[in-house]
DNA sequence: GCGTTCTTGTCCATATTATGGACAGAACCA
DNA sequence: TGGTTCTGTCCATAATATGGACAAGAACGC
């Protein structure tokens, strides 16, 4: 179905808001906005100015920087209950953490990116906190957003590649490395990234779909990477696809 | 100086969105938006289904009422530290709640609302839970809108007056009482409603200033009338305004 | 059970808004 | 110092967003 017409102005600010939300309290400089959403300068000059009077998002004085403002929380406070994946990751998380020892991540697919909303630190002495909550990524940055991709449709999954293409670049990939990335995770069950976010380390991610088969999250192990051999890869995954399948019947109902 | 032109549709889209955060969890049907915000129906009803489609608005099947989507938390999660306020307020809630014994809510004002960040319930056996944390209402309905409003220009009370006087009805009030309690508000140095949110109930307000002088926020007592005759209402007064100065000397710096 | 009222939902001719090419000034860097 | 990159602005015009009119369904009252 053709997508509601009537509101271009709409989604044009809400795709510059997902930019800006990306770059966190760091705040993204407008040359970059300009670039990731393919709108013209003049367009994203004046979306966010409007968005700056209604404090939806602020500009910061020395850097230039634009930023998500104080009215997005307070909106959000209309919804302040933890959705149902988040209760019920939490267990699973806590399992699966002591179970291997590394820090487990939960991220969220919102739109045509990643999400980090829950972390749990393991106990083994060398930990990678390669993300925090709040860490929005394109989907198909992270091993997570390979793996969502890799559990739905191939054809939704190109589309949603092909919308991100510009803002690969940042991240050190581009569309042929997430395409193939993509078909290894469809083809191993899981996604992986031997190149973690950060160097030296190791991330295994896979995909957890809600009651009506959408692929909406992902648990993500991250590890040095001498700490994820062959067979040791192959045990993480075996508790990770275990514990997704837990949470999948928990949303279930 | 003119608000800037060009994304008029923005701004209306956010007008919906405030009224349906007024809504909380419960959501708010089309025609009340409709009402509230002064836009026609076919208006409303594509900004409300653009934003469903983008994630930022639900719609409840059951009751057919529109709310807050999980994408506005998700965004707000770029933004996760609390504001220096909330941070400068919370000893002196402490205090005055300890000393007073009754409820107290810090609130914000949040564009042309107020939005209450924070509540600490006192010690003494009844206490007026009159509102909770994410609670929206126009400035003006509560004594710390009032108290607000009391605090800053009156030709800019009361133009903020006039942009919510369609919203008034629905919490039982109108322009001309809220002007009236302004006034009254300017000239005790603090906002008071002799009937509260909750029937039986007194509340009184002080407003709290940000350090370029703008009434940015108000701490408030509720507490049963009983317990607040004219002399404890001066003592409670006193407490809350020293707290407020304390507050605004924290967040100078 | 029927009539009335109220609500949500939709269409599309047209009014109005949002757009972006062109230009200017500031900041940065070699 | 000059070149490059960035932010900021203008306004003629292209394109979008609008809302009066209408339809259908739900809720309510007798």
């Amino acid at each position: 179905m053709e997508p509601r017409q009537g509101a271009q102005a709409i989604r044009r600010a809400l795709a510059v808001l997902r930019i800006l939300a990306a770059g966190r309290e760091d705040g993204v400089p407008l040359a970059e906005v300009v670039r990731t959403t393919g709108l013209t300068r003049p367009t994203v000059h004046r979306i966010i100015h409007v968005l700056i009077e209604e404090g939806i998002v602020e500009r910061h004085e020395r850097t230039s920087r634009y930023a998500i403002g104080n009215q997005v929380p307070e909106l959000a406070l209309a919804r302040p209950r933890p959705s149902r994946l988040l209760i019920a990751a939490n267990p699973s998380l806590q399992r699966a953490s002591a179970a291997i020892g590394d820090t487990l991540f939960l991220t969220v697919r919102t739109g045509n990116d990643t999400l980090c909303v829950d972390r749990r630190i393991g106990i083994y002495p060398i930990q990678v906190l390669s993300i925090e909550v709040g860490a929005r990524r394109p989907l198909g940055v992270s091993s997570a957003g390979v793996a969502i991709l890799a559990a739905m449709p191939a054809q939704e999954a190109r589309k949603i590649v092909a919308a991100n293409e510009k803002r690969f670049e940042a991240y050190r990939t581009d569309v042929a490395t997430v395409l193939g990335e993509v078909t290894a995770a469809r083809r191993l069950g899981y996604g992986m990234r031997e190149i973690g976010l950060v160097q030296g380390t190791k991330s295994i991610s896979t995909w957890i779909k809600t009651p009506d088969g959408q692929p909406a999250a992902a648990m993500t192990v991250s590890a040095v990477r001498t700490r994820l051999g062959p067979r040791r890869e192959q045990e993480v995954a075996e508790i990770l696809l275990r514990e997704a399948r837990i949470i999948e019947q928990a949303i279930g109902g």
